[in-house]
DNA sequence: ACAAAGGTTAGCAAATATGTTAACCTTATA
DNA sequence: TATAAGGTTAACATATTTGCTAACCTTTGT
């Protein structure tokens, strides 16, 4: 129930800045989430990375925040490695005071 | 609480066949999921290619049943352009008897 | 029968992701 | 100080996806 908007508040609802807020944090999610299923697996990129028949470094690349070119196969493979699976799902966007998300 | 199992049980118990299933399923979910979601935004695939700058038959292709390489890049897209909301997680396996899957 | 709209498929060039190597950085530990 | 483990980054060749064209198939409407 604010009544006023603080200049953070007039910040973030610029479209821009939440064109790439959203893309960015898309990214760092993702990157994220590899890398706890990965701790949680108890694996290092290394170890992971052998499983999955790739290097350490490619799994580095991964797990960067600012990577952006994630394909589905690969994600599938790490996402088994670490005995997780990988959900994709289409939802309708979330509304402006970002309450609820409906599956389609 | 079933006692014995039928045939299709042991057919679907089996190891290979479970593994081939849930990669065409993932598949044939996301392909599902992009169809709804255009029909959803009332987009023939020609239009909703135009809105991303491409062709129909890449809309086709993503839609298709068989599909395996889904990029996220483009896979935003199409969601944006179908006013929807592109949602990755990695979640824990599902239990065999298939009750509920845990977030991470 | 014809045309148009919506969708599918094959084939190919261009763009992009992937695998790999090698170098580098920290941190921990002998 | 040295050594090893874990992680990051750049650069590059290869593999894969993507965009595109053109052909084709159905269905619908004239």
């Amino acid at each position: 129930m604010r009544k006023t908007k603080t200049y953070m508040d007039k910040l973030m609802g610029g479209k821009e800045f939440r064109r790439r807020f959203d893309e960015e944090y898309q990214n760092l999610c993702i990157g994220e989430q590899i890398a706890r299923a990965r701790h949680h697996a108890h694996l290092t990129q290394a170890a992971l990375a052998k499983r999955i028949h790739t290097t350490k470094s490619a799994i580095s690349r991964y797990e960067s925040v600012d990577y952006n070119g994630y394909g589905l196969p690969l994600l599938n493979k790490i996402a088994k490695a670490c005995g997780t699976d990988l959900r994709i799902v289409f939802t309708a966007k979330r509304t402006k005071n970002n309450s609820r998300a409906v599956t389609l």
